[in-house]
DNA sequence: CGGTAGATCTCGCCC
DNA sequence: GGGCGAGGTCTACCG
């Protein structure tokens, strides 16, 4: 990795046209040829970029290019499209390299996959008497979250989000469309479970008969970890 | 800007856990105390961060901490939840600070609102004798980004897209459902207007009685170029 | 490889 | 400040 803090003006060309007025900026340069323009702020999205994988080449400015001040020209070229990023160098403050070797990788707990364990372990928490069918039950158009049995054996399909949205309302309202085409699971009615839910989704979702439930992660995986120590 | 290489573990606790085990990575420090910890691959997405504003304390090992090789513990305290990044390093490679002062910002050309623009400018792309009512068109679930009239002066509602994907056929679905319920503009038909359309989109959408256009926003940009040098 | 859905999404707009 | 839609989204997963 090489880390250039330089004043610098940078153009993107590709699926858009975005440039940069000069200022004073990290350039990161990864292995991979991939570059990152940050400035020192904003999040973690740098102001441009190129995507990996990519070649940099280094350029001497022309008479005009040399005149303005440019001491060097960058052209960081992806290799499997035509986007390109192209960066005109003023002053260099830092130039470093470091080895840094292959990254082990992030791991993570806490997403919608462990919600969906959790939900489907406590699945009466939609109501008592409700029994898991089974959890990424596959239709023809995607896999239904859990598909579950109310008190009275009728079918349930769920569909889980972290933050419920008007997406995931028209999503399920999709699978419950197609569920209930077919006559072994039909009538088939409709959860929409989410840590939080959006006024604007509760309303669709509770107007097309879809009951509408907002899940505490914290409990319920207090619980697990209850159930977890019994063991 | 503060720019340390250094082998380390992280930790991140907020919305969930995420864990790194030891390594060599990029740890840089924003003046906006949020920080962003990379390795030398895989895209402008660091593998943890912390997002302004946040504030980094250093402290010094404990015993046990010290006895597994750990020089320095940083905590990054998110000042606006409890999210917290906490960082052990170990043997510290480099170590620089550089004065970047605030970015001037980015400028974009080429994305949908340009589209837009172009597209209500060259109304008749959908069809000889169409006319323009209004870009932005408000109604009380959303705006309808281009209105117009077909040759018959019947109503079109226009949903425009960089991508065309199976949630802007549902979008234009729910602003046409919304326009028939008015006497004054029913009937109203919809065109789904993309530079690309996904198949799966353009199925839903001609069963729902709505025409696909893809647009060449090169050609049309084209065309602008030519009537603005006509001024 | 393409298609879909999630994300500690981020970013920008409008109310 | 919240809500909503777009993104050069990125990323994982599944066919």
């Amino acid at each position: 990795m090489r880390l250039v803090i330089a004043t610098c003006s940078v153009l993107y060309e590709g699926r858009l046209r975005a440039t940069l007025p000069l200022a004073k900026r990290l350039l990161m340069v990864k292995a991979d040829g991939s570059v990152l323009v940050h400035s020192d702020g904003g999040s973690y999205k740098p102001l441009n970029w190129m995507s990996p994988p990519a070649k940099l080449r280094s350029a001497e400015p022309d008479a005009e290019q040399a005149a303005e001040g440019i001491t060097e020209v960058w052209t960081v070229q992806n290799q499997k499209s035509d986007d390109r990023l192209t960066i005109n160098l003023f002053e260099v403050e830092h130039d470093s390299d470091h080895e840094l070797g292959v990254d082990p990788g992030l791991t993570k707990d806490g997403v919608e996959a462990d919600l969906q364990r959790l939900l489907a372990e406590q699945i009466t928490t939609l109501g008592d008497g409700y029994t898991l069918v089974r959890r990424e039950y596959m239709t023809a158009i995607g896999p239904v979250d859990i598909l579950a049995k109310d008190a009275q054996n009728a079918t349930v399909a769920v569909e889980l989000k972290r933050r419920g949205d008007i997406d995931g309302v028209e999503q399920l309202t999709r699978y419950l469309e197609l569920l209930n085409r077919d006559p072994l699971l039909a009538p088939v009615t409709g959860v929409f479970a989410a840590q939080q839910i959006k006024p604007q989704a509760r309303v669709l979702a509770e107007d097309r008969g879809i009951r509408c439930v907002t899940l505490d992660y914290d409990a319920m995986r207090g619980i697990d970890d209850v159930e977890s120590r019994l063991f």
